[in-house]
DNA sequence: ATGGCTGCAAATAGTTTGCAATGAG
DNA sequence: CTCATTGCAAACTATTTGCAGCCAT
């Protein structure tokens, strides 16, 4: 909202000091939609649509084009910030949850939810093909309204 | 290639025969082009993209349009003679083996290739949420070449 | 004959790209 | 001042839809 003056020598209480650390930390540079941006998606756990995004920030009164924020999801994707979802083919989701873990999605609503790595266990996994290693292991869990 | 006269009683040595009855016990009618996609993917387990099939059935001198073959595998799916994988955002992938299973992703080439239930085994599963119950469960394991 | 299928083309939807204008260091 | 970033529009890709003609029953 309001740029604070450059006396910042204490712990600011809002988070857009961190954030745009967070930013330049990856290499970012910290510009207003880049900001506006990671403030929606990086605050909290979230699941969201570049659509979800840029309307939000939109209804927000922020000036901002679909274009961008792809852009900005892509590159906080390919810096790590966050990490992109395929659940269904309709659309890319982008999670800022970057820490392993799994999905529920009710087919019904679209709905992701986390699952924590500590709520699957794998008794028994195959070995992967020879010369070839694991890269990751996407779980989703498909719910619907009990019958 | 070659329609035969209208006197087959006998056992016709090729697949066609049982593969239209596997259509009409899913009450898809039997026509050309469906006899041409389901011969490609009902004959052997898959993982084949709409545009897959459109080059593979042109190759071979059939005249198929994409629309036909999205709307086939389409048909197909709802039947429940395939299944539909999400596995990344690009496209579509149509999975000959409706039994459940996992996958392995190349993500150097796109392979897919499919992990038997018996390889997996869950020692633990979260409870689905109150009101939900499981529709199905994905696992896509990624692989990269060996460091 | 009479629908269901098909091909084509046009319409959609999500995403990416080219480029001039803008803005941050 | 200079180059990265933005917005817009156009390009692209995957997929769906509308419709006239065709084909199986």
């Amino acid at each position: 909202m309001h740029a604070p003056a450059d006396h910042e020598h204490q712990p600011i209480p809002d988070t857009t000091q961190s954030l745009a650390q967070r930013l330049q930390a990856c290499g970012i540079r910290a510009t207003e939609q880049r900001l506006q941006i990671a403030g929606l998606l990086l605050l909290a756990p979230q699941h969201l649509s570049a659509e979800q995004i840029a309307t939000a920030l939109r209804r927000d009164g922020a000036r901002v084009s679909k274009a961008t924020v792809y852009n900005t999801l892509n590159l906080f994707a390919a810096r790590g910030l966050i990490r992109q979802l395929t659940v269904d083919g309709s659309c890319a989701w982008f999670d800022s949850n970057v820490q392993p873990h799994y999905h529920f999605h009710d087919e019904r609503t679209g709905a992701l939810t986390d699952v924590s790595l500590h709520d699957v266990e794998f008794a028994r996994l195959p070995a992967p093909p020879p010369g070839m290693e694991f890269a990751g292991i996407e779980l989703v869990i498909r719910l619907r309204r009990r019958a």
